[in-house]
DNA sequence: AAAAACTTTGTCCGCTCGGTCAATAATTTT
DNA sequence: AAAATTATTGACCGAGCGGACAAAGTTTTT
C-alpha cells in the first residue's frame, strides 16, 4: 500500500513524466493541439506510443497539463507587482522575466497562444478562474498606483495586454524574428539589445512626464 | 478562347471562390493548417469538399492563398511610413490602421500566426522575400528620423516589432480579453479606449522628451 | 443544335489518427 | 520465492483525413 517510499521505480516514473511533457510542449508549439500527434510526441520523447497513454490517459489531459504549466511559471513572474513596489522598477523586472521566459520557454508560450487562438478549448474553464482573478488582482494594483500619481493614467488593462503582447511576440514569433535576422537567432547583445529597448517603450509610455 | 468576357458563369466563379476563401481563413485559423480539414471548410462554406478541390487543388494552396491575403493587407497599412511624413502621426496611423484590422479580420491574423507559430512551413518563402525586404524598408525610415532627431534613438526593429505585436494582439489573442472582459466582445468606447491606449503607450514611448 | 469546355457532386482509396487491449517484463510487497 | 503490482510494448480498431476520379449537369463556343 505504502508507494511514496521513492525507489527506482519511482525516481524513474517522474523522470519519464517529465521527458514526456518536454516533448509534448515541443509538439504542441509547433502543430498546435488537432496538428500534434501521439505518435509525433512519442518519437520526440523515444518512447512507443502507448507509453504515453499509459501515463497520461489521453492527448487532452496531457496538454492540459502543459497549459497549466507555462501559466504557473507567467503566474511567478509578475510577482513584483505589488502596491509598495516602485512601478517602474516592477513593471522592468516583469518585463524583463517575461521576456527571459520567452527566450528560455518558447514552446511553452506558443503552446499557449495556440490555444487562445482557438478559443480556449481546452482551457477556458482556467481563463475564467485563475486567469481572470490573477488579472484582476495586478490591475487593482496598478490603479492604486494611478490614483497615488505614480504612474500616468493608462488604462492599466491595456498596458497589461501591451506587455503580455510583446514579450511573448518574442517566443511566439521566434520564427519570423529569426528570419529577420538573416536566418540567425539572436545573439546575446541582441538579447540585452531587446530587453533594453522593450523597457525604454513601455515604461517610458507610462513615466510621468515630469520625470 | 476567350475567357475574361465575365458572363454570369464568370461572376458565379469568382463569388464561389471568395467564398471558400473566407470559410478557409475562419476554419485554418482556429484549428491552424494542419487541425483544419478540407470538410469543416467546405461545410463552413456550404458545399462539397471536392467543390472545394476543384478550384484550389490542394489544401496547401488554398492555404497559402489565405495568408497572402493577410500580409497583403497588413503591407498596405503600412503606407504612411514615409520620410517626409510626421513620426508620431505616421506611426499613429499605422497604430489605428492595424488596430482597425484586429478588429476586421481577426481571422486572417490568427492564420499568420498560427503559421509564424508554426516556423512558416508554408510560406517561408514569403517571410525571406516580401516580408524582409518590405521590413527593411519601414526601418530605413524611422532610422532616417532618428538621424534627423525627430523621434528618440530606439531600435526600430524592436519598436516595430512591438507595434505589431500589440495590435495583433488584440486579434489573435480575441477570446483571452473577451473572457477578461466579462465573457463580452469589446464595445465601441472599449475600442476607441484601446487605441488611444495603444497609441499613448507606444507612441510616448519613442517621441522626444522635450516635447 | 452539336460539340466543347467548365462546374458540381458522390464515391472511393490508402493512410494516419487517438485510443484499447492483452502479452510480457520488471519491480515491490508479502 | 511466490504473489501482486506497476511499467513497457506491439497489434489492432473504427473514424476521419486529403485527394483522385468519373459521371452528370450547365454554360459557352462552334
Amino acid at each position: 500500500m505504502n508507494k511514496p517510499e521513492r525507489g527506482p521505480q519511482a525516481r524513474n516514473r517522474e523522470e519519464t513524466r517529465e521527458r514526456i511533457l518536454a516533448a509534448a510542449e515541443r509538439v504542441f508549439a509547433e502543430y498546435g493541439f488537432e496538428g500534434a500527434s501521439l505518435s509525433r510526441i512519442a518519437a520526440e520523447a523515444n518512447l512507443p506510443k502507448s507509453n504515453i497513454v499509459y501515463y497520461f490517459e489521453t492527448k487532452k489531459k496531457l496538454y492540459r497539463l502543459v497549459v497549466e504549466n507555462i501559466f504557473n511559471v507567467w503566474r511567478e513572474a509578475a510577482d513584483a507587482i505589488q502596491p509598495d513596489n516602485d512601478p517602474e522598477q516592477a513593471l522592468g523586472d516583469y518585463i524583463d522575466t517575461k521576456l527571459e521566459l520567452a527566450r528560455q520557454r518558447p514552446y511553452g508560450s506558443k503552446v499557449w497562444a495556440n490555444e487562445i487562438i482557438q478559443r480556449a478549448p481546452i482551457v477556458q474553464d482556467y481563463l475564467e478562474g485563475e486567469l481572470r482573478s490573477w488579472t484582476d488582482d495586478r490591475i487593482r494594483v496598478m490603479n492604486h498606483w494611478i490614483a497615488e500619481g505614480r504612474i500616468r493614467p493608462i488604462n492599466p488593462r491595456n498596458l497589461l495586454y501591451a506587455i503580455w503582447a510583446t514579450t511573448q511576440h518574442y517566443a511566439d514569433f521566434k520564427h519570423q524574428i529569426q528570419t529577420l535576422n538573416e536566418d540567425k537567432e539572436l545573439s546575446e547583445a541582441q538579447w540585452q539589445d531587446t530587453k533594453r529597448a522593450v523597457k525604454d517603450i513601455l515604461i517610458q509610455g507610462v513615466a510621468l512626464r515630469s520625470e
